[in-house]
DNA sequence: GTGTTTGTTATCAA
DNA sequence: CTTGATAACAAACA
């Protein structure tokens, strides 16, 4: 599950090898209009890429959803017996070629991830509505309690999940932010005291930037965009770890269903 | 055949 | 306006 983390890795290794690049040709279902259009710039907002392109005012936007994958894959002539795990597949639903020959996969098995080529006057509609970015000085302690003051009446996981609130958390951040945070993530927003959402803002913080630090959690189908998994698997503590001891007092981890996600907690360490 | 996995949006209900 | 629930999208896996 490609969240903040995972974009932001994506967005730093393809921001190296993809700016300056002039596209040659698109293959796939998206229509893309990009021949001659060159990459100038990459960003990222919550979990969307942002392509800046050449000419101006227009922008190519990715969003892997579940299960997609961005990969790049260069010059490099090294031959691979089996096939290097960059090209094409059943999977792959786009791919855009550089005029250097060098070219960028999309694979998506859940077809759910989309590539938009959209204009300036368009960006507010995918970009718009997304709250402050978690890991930007807009995201300030002040800011966070202002926001949870809003919905006293949730739960605090549903409010994390809400990307118009806060910007790019997803299932396995969220579950590792409470975790770290030590409050389970079924607590309604008005039983959190000053104390439990000082914790959680530098939380969510903290887990996000290590996350970034190890390139992204591949527990599913996210890739690097060489096509290696990330590092941050052995660092989660509850996500996708039920039934097995919490690192911290060796209780069992809980997995229940909240608001329809799983959810991951230490009934030992989070209270 | 059943349930589970999850990002996002839409829709309906209270 | 808030909140909660459900469906939709899709495909693999146990």
């Amino acid at each position: 599950m490609p969240e903040l983390p995972e974009v932001e890795t994506l967005k730093r290794e393809l921001a190296r090898v993809l700016v300056g690049k002039k596209i040659k040709k698109v293959e796939g279902n998206f229509k893309l209009d990009l021949i001659g259009k060159k990459i100038v710039a990459i960003e990222r907002r919550a979990k969307i890429l942002i392509f800046t392109l050449h000419p101006p005012h227009s922008y190519l936007l990715a969003h892997l959803k579940m299960t997609g994958q961005l990969v790049y894959r260069g010059l490099s002539s090294v031959k691979v017996i089996g096939g290097h795990p960059e090209d094409p597949h059943k999977y792959t639903r786009a791919i855009i070629y550089f005029t250097d020959s060098s070219k960028l996969l999309f694979n998506d098995l859940r077809k759910f991830g989309w590539l938009k080529l959209v204009k300036e006057k368009d960006l507010p509609k995918y970009i718009g509505h997304l709250g402050p970015e978690p890991l930007s000085k807009d995201f300030t302690l002040e800011n966070f309690k202002k926001i949870l003051a809003r919905y006293p009446k949730r739960k605090i996981k549903q409010l994390l999940l809400d990307q118009s609130l806060i910007a790019g958390l997803g299932n396995i951040y969220v579950d590792e932010s409470c975790f770290s945070a030590k409050i389970l993530p079924t607590r309604i927003i008005k039983s959190l005291t000053p104390d439990n959402i000082q914790n959680l803002h530098q939380s969510i913080i903290a887990v996000l930037k290590l996350s970034i630090k190890k390139k992204g959690t591949s527990s599913r189908n996210y890739v690097r965009s060489n096509g290696q998994p990330g590092g941050m698997v052995p660092h989660l503590n509850v996500y996708g770890r039920g039934k097995e001891k919490c690192k911290k007092c060796g209780e069992k981890i809980s997995k229940i269903k909240l608001n329809g996600r799983g959810t991951h907690f230490c009934s030992h360490c989070q209270k």
